[in-house]
DNA sequence: CACACGTCCTGGTAGC
DNA sequence: TGCTACCAGGACGTGT
């Protein structure tokens, strides 16, 4: 499942390998990889046709790529929108010997590498010259299920910039991202915020942590890792955690997220862009997510899986001790 | 057939 | 009562 690392890990071979091409023609085959493109397929090929890309920036599990030079004085500058959903790739091949994934969704050719103003930047051994070459490329969006989709779209100014910010990127954003907050391993976050903000929601502790809006990159799966690491119970309620349960538990999110993306960002070496977070190479590593009835490797208990929100939740019954009562959050209408 | 789950949407509730 | 913000839960979609 692509998650923040995941999707950072794709966000960082792009920009090793895409930045400074120009789309030369775009295929889409199947319209609902673009639903969130509301004119169609057409206009989105067409936006998208004859422009430059310029960089790859990542919110959250959201990622876009900055266009230039718009063919049209009516186009305004803007950004190719992905998100990929529970199972979309983004796979740059040679053109030469570009295959069709079954689950090809969509596919953009890109014209060999031009000079653009401003420092693409390059970074990693040899991956940018390699690309260099001038060849044809192709990017593919390869998505089995299909809750992940790409658009063109607009941006805006980031509505949650610091004035004093530390040098996030990220100065303006898709419309349709503006509502996503900024993620654990932003810069800009505001870390003391977001432990008040998260102490001051009504509602359980993984809900919290799903929640885009509140602190944005984390799924299902490092929800429960970042959990186990903290010693927490998912059904806490945030508005009785303490200060230090609270930032443990964001501390955790952070470390575990850094981990995945140091293994997964150094498992894609060539042109090959890869994520498919499940099968990576991560997964070794952890410690309850899919373990139901292995041993929690702190204590031996074995791991228990209950079923929440229509998904899973993995816990040690010993590490992660339910609140007592259970009192689901003060909502209102108590659980029983 | 249940299950995998991120996001959007709807309807409900709390509190002012 | 009206309004706003927030929250819970269902729908979506395909393949194993």
């Amino acid at each position: 499942m692509p998650e923040l690392p995941e999707v950072e890990t794709v966000r960082d071979g792009l920009a090793r390998h895409v930045l400074g091409r120009e789309v030369a023609g775009v295929e889409v085959f199947r319209a609902s990889a673009v639903r969130r493109h509301e004119a169609g397929p057409a206009d989105f090929a067409a936006r998208l046709t004859g422009r430059t890309l310029t960089s790859a920036v990542r919110r959250g599990k959201f990622l876009w790529l900055l266009l230039d030079g718009a063919p049209g004085a009516d186009a305004p500058d803007g950004a190719l929108l992905a998100h990929l959903g529970m199972s979309g790739q983004l796979l740059v091949h040679h053109a030469a010997d570009a295959g069709r994934h079954p689950h090809l969704r969509a596919r953009l050719h890109l014209e060999g590498q031009v000079e653009v103003q401003g420092p693409v930047q390059v970074q990693g051994q040899g991956a940018g010259g390699r690309d260099g070459d001038g060849g044809e490329l192709v990017l593919d969006f390869v998505d089995q299920r299909t809750f992940g989709h790409l658009a063109v779209t607009g941006l805006v100014p980031t509505p949650d910039a610091r004035p004093g910010g530390l040098g996030s990127p990220l100065t303006a954003l898709p419309p349709a991202v503006a509502h996503i907050a900024r993620d654990l391993l932003d810069p800009d976050l505001d870390h003391p915020a977001l432990v008040a903000a998260l102490r001051r929601r009504r509602t359980e502790l993984k809900r919290a942590l799903l929640d885009q809006t509140l602190v944005s990159g984390i799924g299902n799966i490092y929800a429960d890792e970042a959990l186990w690491r903290a010693g927490l119970h998912g059904t806490r309620p945030t508005d009785r955690l303490r200060p230090v349960e609270a930032q443990r538990v964001l501390d955790a999110a952070a470390a575990v997220m850094r981990e995945a993306l140091r293994v997964g960002g150094t498992s894609f070496d060539a042109l090959y862009v890869d994520v498919n977070g499940s099968s990576g190479y991560f997964d070794r590593s952890l410690a309850v997510y899919g373990q139901a009835g292995r041993p929690c490797p702190r204590c031996g208990t074995p791991v228990v899986r209950t079923a929440f929100m229509n998904r899973s939740s993995f816990t040690c019954s010993r590490c992660q001790p339910r609140p007592r009562a259970a009192r689901r959050a003060a909502t209102g209408r108590g659980t029983a």
